[in-house]
DNA sequence: TATGAATGAGTGTTCATTCAT
DNA sequence: TATGAATGAACACTCATTCAT
């Protein structure tokens, strides 16, 4: 047996390395099919093809494949953070915007119900909190310095707006990913580029190089 | 039985209304309190002074009620709505946008946890997903006849800039109200107001009037 | 629901006792029949004719409804304890001992899985420990009492003694309800009692009075 | 699969003898550790520092393991049957007494949750239990004769007497090592030899001898 | 001989909903 | 109109045992 207290506890082989990882897909899948309360252990195993001993032969429990699920996605989350370049007011500043976007959108359709319960749910234990603030901190982190070297003088609250900010992005992204909103990536990303970039960052005169292709 | 098929069918005589009306104050609060999924049928009833059997005299079940609540909640939404008057490029737009702004955290303090329902999960029936689009749509067809008359040239998708935008302002209402985010309304509706009238509304050159204050 | 956080909890109606009570007995006679460990939540339900569901409506869990017996028990055996009179030396103690452990015999046919769960389990929770080691102080104290009355003198150790004396009846009352020995009532009690009050009590000369009739 | 159908159907080469004397000895610290019930094959197999896959090449199953357990422990309540000698009146017999019941308790230190098992559990199987009754038929056969020879008329069951003693035994020698009662092996083999030799052993007047020391 | 991996029947517990009074 | 009681399908998790290497 040698039941996973933790997660990432035990040396595994590869084959057991091999199952784990088809866990964890299966339940990416799953998550994003059928959200988070909506599943079940055995959505998870069925379509990993296996069983729900194994299940918890290499997870504590539901949460405990929630939480790796969440360690994966906060890593990624952090790199993304610390891709965003200099935002300045021209379009190039513009294109950074738009392409970092891009990653971002990329990341979020892989990982979006985690992102989603680290924004949503009060019932969630205080490890896996801590961890969506941090890679929530880093991401607004980035952004906050970006938005700094812009000197967006009219955004006086420097907590706040990054947070909107990514609310922003964050929902945005859900929408297109959830097919609420029938849309096409370019539209989406030049669009929600052209408002952040307005509305965040560019200051001053020239508005012209803001303006939208698509 | 007399089971209550659906929540507005039945005609209540006085002592039967304020029952029913015990239920959903009582649900809206727990539902603030635990959110959605936590929610048990007993903390309701428990906190409505009532019982199991009582609860199911005035509604089919649990989504019934939540139902009652999001006609409620549509039909503040589409009210509210229905309040954003003109938002120029000028100071008293700013202003407009801020007041109502304000209309809509007070509502959203009252309903946040139907709202996040509407935006946020994917078990849910049909009619209540109907009922949070026609709010939704509602509000940012508002917005979009606002940003009409701005002439925001910039945001060529019609749809999606105003649901950006609606998001930002739903994520941002909840961080205050969750209290993940420490900062008075005060904090809260200047910074946004601004931001968005620079992002979505305003456009041309002048800028300065869209300065904050706070 | 309204569930049953610890057993003694709600205030019950005569239909809810009544229930309560089939569940206590149902649960009485198949600990009886199958043992502690053996004993299925499932079990105690066909037996008292009522569903899971009611089960967790008036226990929080398994061990709560074992709680609830041993509470029964530890009062019928304080009260128990309280009954036993002076042992003399002469046929009259020995009488006054045989009835007492006829008492206990009868006791112990009702609660022989919840005293053995008390004697034996090491994982037993601690407030169910402290219960059963309070029954056990009680009766062990009625005996030190009555020992020390006989100043039998060659007990040198205060709480050895009595322990040993109400491990011998206990197991030996174990023997006789599982009947692996055949043998009735009455020889069980006059053996015991005589080997008792010579063991324990009788001090000093004339051990004639303690002969066995059967 | 070479499986081990029964505990010692095989011959073992060396290693083999090791590893099977390994499992014996972890399961017999996890048994006392943590009682029967509770003890996992995974528990064990850790302790021993082999794998479940190895359990299975020398035991059928967990019964068999205990069933190996059982039968060491047999052997060696048999012999120990057979070395009490003559219980005499006086104080040789006392001491006669005593230093039997230091081998046993040495015994019951190894084998306790063993010798529990065969007194306690309902749901044991039927050759396990035809070998405790063996081995307690093995023990009890020597006290009866040992009482005959004494001629303890008092004592009219010639079944039940033993057994009672036997389980005063037992039980006494559980609470010692169960650490339930705080008392050194010294004090208990004194009271406990005392206590016997005048309930079920001496017979007729002189009882000066039996008076204890410590 | 050894092992890590896999299995799945079994069990306790929850909770929306219905029933009887 | 109100209520406490009852229900049972659903679900997470365990663990002895078997398999593949």
């Amino acid at each position: 047996m040698t039941d996973a207290r933790s997660s990432g506890a035990r040396e595994l082989r590869p084959q057991g390395r091999r199952t784990r990882k088809r866990l964890l897909d299966a339940a990416t899948v799953v998550l994003s099919d059928k959200g988070f309360h909506a599943t079940r252990v055995d959505d998870i195993v069925r379509r990993a093809r296996t069983s729900h001993g194994t299940f918890y032969l290499y997870f504590a429990n539901k949460e405990d494949l929630f939480r790796a699920l969440a360690v994966q996605c906060a890593e990624e989350m952090t790199a993304l953070a610390a891709e965003l370049g200099a935002v300045g007011p021209g379009p190039e500043g513009l294109e950074e915007l738009r392409s970092w976007l891009e990653r971002f959108l990329a990341t979020y359709r892989r990982y979006g119900p985690v992102i989603r319960r680290w924004m949503e749910d009060q019932a969630i234990d205080r490890s896996l909190r801590r961890l969506g603030r941090q890679a929530f901190a880093d991401i607004t982190g980035s952004l906050v310095q970006r938005l700094g070297e812009g000197r967006a003088a009219h955004l006086s609250n420097a907590e706040l707006a990054p947070a909107a900010l990514l609310a922003m992005i964050e929902r945005t992204a859900y929408f297109v990913t959830s097919r609420d909103l029938e849309l096409d990536d370019e539209v989406l990303l030049t669009t929600l580029a052209t408002v952040i970039h307005r509305g965040f960052f560019a200051d001053g005169a020239g508005r012209g190089p803001s303006r939208v292709r698509s």
